[in-house]
RNA sequence: GGGCUGUUAGCUCAAUUGGCAGAGCAACGGACUCUUAAUCCGUAGGUUGCAGGUUCGAUUCCUGCACAGCCCA
């Protein structure tokens, strides 16, 4: 017993072999469109109702509305530039008329005719020749409603593009988004290049990597969690300003800000410091919002955001105690520290010193970040890569920026002292994880650097006024079903 | 990992205190040569996420599971 959804398919496949055998596999079909719809909206745009153009267009794309009046049907046809009406008439189609009724809402066809305006000033295309291309086997979601339902749009992405004119802007903003940062970094005389994605020591941050198995090697690889030391190793090796936009894979668990994949930008600039970087990272972010948005103060969940640059800076310590109202000396013990943090509702128990750190400002200050705010000289062992503070060793050089209460990118002095990045490295990463040849790239001289990481999925986010992660990603990770 | 909510026709959603599972769109048949969420007449479409339990009777109550969404850690 079919169940009412082969019912449908199998109304559409007998559609199929029908004009299949009157007009051959649509699969065969050449038809080259000579038009696209928004060329036709502006081009006619200026006819009179029921005015005549006597042009001939070629046009194709998806059916997705249907009226039928029995010697005449309307159809609208939308390509990737916009949706027309097409109008087919019995004593203008004479024969091929009934084959409209092998057409489905759904089904991608090849159109042929003159433009003309309806009496109620439609532009429309009165068909002198159709073709089908593709034939839709499956129903479209409802033509009004379109596809509500979150999972399926996730796990069918195309048809939520079809329907969702919002998911498909999303897909646009994201590829100028990418393609405004690269022209800002290549104006500035940054160099993009690819560094591998397997690699042998997972570097550059503390994460679970994901593990793979290279046969012929015989060995496990690691999927990258950060470019980072790959970046560096390239700034001694001469590339003075450097950047990857590059996928990143992160074993942990998956929430509106995290998917297990995700991209990042990376930039590194010799000769600069973290100030800087903070100057690279207004500009770079006021530039991509002034470009995408045409303007600077944007809508986020509810919030009003200023992207100017010239954001608030507060030090980590300052922030604690402005915002956070959490007056701490960085010096702090271990104990007196895990006291406050418990006393904040942290449970600290298998949480480490710099863990802590973090802790306390995700929960105390973060969530107030609502406009751009930098927070920066963080306590030395949240970032085992990045430089000590001159005047203060218990502090590095390192800053975030945070936007809309999470943070959205993270940067800082790198750490250029080979022996103290060692030394740095054994003590707080995992000893399995460190990347000697790293560390002997960094023996032949790294020049001083800043190095910049920018999140651009939460970027996009922003700038779509996307609320999940899921929204930005074509094809987020959803456990099957 | 914890809490809350959801899962009913291809899609969007109903269903009163536990009492015959419905509508709109889409589909199918018919009428209609300027409609546009076309209209009108008619037809068909369901293992109510899965597995149990309580009950004369479960979409509804209970337990477990799956997936998703939101919140928290």
């Amino acid at each position: 017993m079919p169940s009412p959804e082969e019912l449908l398919i199998q109304e559409r496949k007998e559609k199929l072999s029908s004009w299949i055998n009157l007009k051959g596999n649509p699969c065969w079909e050449k038809f080259s469109p000579q038009n696209q719809v928004e060329s036709l909206h502006k081009k006619f745009s200026s006819l009179e109702k029921t005015e005549r153009s006597g042009a001939n267009v070629r046009i194709a794309g998806r059916i997705t509305a249907q009226r039928t009046h029995g010697k005449a049907t309307f159809l609208d046809l939308k390509d990737e530039t916009g949706k027309i009406q097409l109008y087919g008439r019995v004593d203008r189609l004479a024969k091929s008329y009934g084959l409209l009724s092998k057409i489905d809402i759904g089904d991608i066809i090849g159109a042929e005719g003159e433009v003309f305006k309806t009496r109620t000033g439609e532009l429309t295309v009165e068909l002198s020749y159709f073709t089908l291309l593709a034939k839709s086997l499956h129903p479209l979601p409802d033509k009004w409603h379109g596809l509500q339902d979150t999972e399926l749009r996730y796990r069918k992405r195309w048809l939520d593009l079809l329907v969702n004119p919002k998911m498909r802007d999303i897909v646009l903003v994201r590829a100028k988004i990418v393609k405004i940062i690269r022209d800002f970094l290549d104006k500035r005389g940054f160099v993009e290049v690819e560094t591998p994605i397997m690699q042998p020591v997972p570097g550059g941050a503390t994460a679970r990597p994901f593990e793979t198995y290279h046969n012929a090697l015989g060995k496990n690889f690691y999927l990258r969690i950060a470019p980072e030391l790959y970046l560096k190793k390239l700034v001694v090796g001469g590339l003075e300003k450097v950047y990857e936009l590059s996928r990143n894979f992160r074993n942990e668990g998956i929430d509106r800000f995290h998917n297990p994949e995700f991209t990042m930008l990376e930039a590194y600039q010799a000769y600069a410091n973290y100030f800087d970087i903070m100057e690279l990272a207004e500009q770079l972010i006021s530039y991509v919002t002034e470009k995408v948005k045409g303007k600077l103060k944007i809508e986020y969940d509810g919030n009003r955001i200023d992207m100017s640059s010239s954001w608030k800076r507060f030090t980590f310590k300052e922030a604690l105690q402005q915002i956070g109202g959490i007056d701490i000396d960085l010096k702090i013990s271990d104990e007196e520290l895990r006291k406050i943090a418990e006393g904040c509702g942290i449970n600290t128990r298998d949480l480490t010193r710099s863990q802590i750190f973090e802790h306390l400002i995700d929960k105390k200050v973060v969530p107030y970040l609502i406009q751009p705010t930098i927070l920066y000289d963080y306590p030395y062992e949240t970032a085992p890569l990045a430089k000590r503070k001159k005047e203060d060793p218990l502090v590095v050089e390192r800053f975030e920026l945070f936007i809309a209460g999470w943070e959205l990118a993270n940067a800082y002095s790198e750490l250029n002292d080979p022996l103290e990045q060692k030394q740095r490295l054994e003590k707080f990463a995992d000893e399995r994880f460190i990347d000697y040849d790293f560390l002997e790239s960094l023996e032949y001289g790294m020049p001083p650097a800043g190095g910049l990481g920018i999140g651009i999925d939460r970027l996009v986010m922003l700038l779509t006024d996307s609320t999940s992660i899921r929204e930005v990603i074509l094809f987020p990770q959803l456990k099957s079903k």
